[in-house]
DNA sequence: TTTAAAAATCTTAAATTTAAGATATATCAT
DNA sequence: ATGATATATCTTAAATTTAAGATTTTTAAA
């Protein structure tokens, strides 16, 4: 038997050899996977203490950053169902942080947009999450951030397939 | 007004200068996040194209690579609960994919194992699998994805906060 | 040995997400 | 205007995940 070699598979009992093309793909899903779980991990701890699930802090983030937000947007920008965005906003709307405002010109839309209580809760929250997040991602330095960010957003631009 | 510039707040209204170590951070994760789920999605869909969730395949993956594994290690090494765990061994199983195996040295561990089915299953399913994962990351070259997954296992690397 | 603490698996209920379809409105070509 | 198609939000049920705690077994100390 060789030694350790990862996920790669069964084949990969060669001594640290240049992985294959498809080896290296494997490889960065589950690099990406672990990474992102871990690095969520310690990211949802910091919200749930502040007491926000994940997507309401996200939306919570969205809002304050773009304001009026159409509904249908939320969901593309943090990549969830309508479902999830109607379930979520209604909690947040239970909480009185944000309100939905009918839009005047198209009146299938929906906005959201924080509520006085909302923009003073951020405002309060905000700089303390991004401290947490600065920390977390300390791993890398800055410029291996910047690196990690370029790539990442290249893989993630991906053409979507039809 | 200044231009658009991103999720980097209602601050950044400067003329494309660097960002700050804070936004590089925040960035960072909003650009993994995406990267994640983006990619997630289309192997999520080749997944299931297959007929199995993917927590299912993950783990039929770790046993098709690593043999018998204790169920706890499969907790640990995909990043869920033991909840979580059981729920979907408990589905593999009643699939035949998979099959319960209890320590004989510990009588608290049981171990999860392929069946012949599962292998045989696996046999033919991987191959194309990663062929699917491979097209999904060719947003980025060979060296590209080599440099990502050194970045990427660096950062998900850090330090437990106990 | 008895006890205390740790570890592994499972159970249960609640939280969250998705998938599919329903409804209302808008757009566009007739 | 009419009708067809597309879009935005919501509803519902099912699938999945988590959180918390129960049970069993092991380990180590007294």
């Amino acid at each position: 038997m060789g030694k350790e070699s990862g996920t790669t598979g069964p084949v990969a009992d060669t001594i640290a050899a240049a992985p294959t093309e498809q080896d290296a793909a494997l490889k960065l899903l589950v690099v990406l996977s672990k990474a992102y779980k871990t690095v969520m991990d310690k990211a949802v701890k910091d919200m749930k203490q502040r007491g926000l699930s994940p997507s309401e802090f996200t939306i919570l983030e969205l809002l304050y950053n773009k304001g009026r937000v159409p509904l249908q947007q939320i969901g593309q920008k943090i990549l969830v169902t309508s479902g999830s965005v109607t379930y979520n906003i209604d909690k947040l709307e239970g909480k009185s942080l944000i309100r939905r405002v009918p839009s005047p010109d198209d009146r299938r839309v929906v906005f959201a947009e924080l509520t006085d209580q909302g923009l003073a809760l951020l405002r309060r929250i905000f700089p303390e999450h991004a401290a947490a997040v600065q920390a977390i991602m300390a791993g890398l330095g800055y410029e291996e951030q910047l690196q990690a960010t370029k790539l990442l957003k290249q893989l993630g631009k991906t053409a979507e397939q039809p």
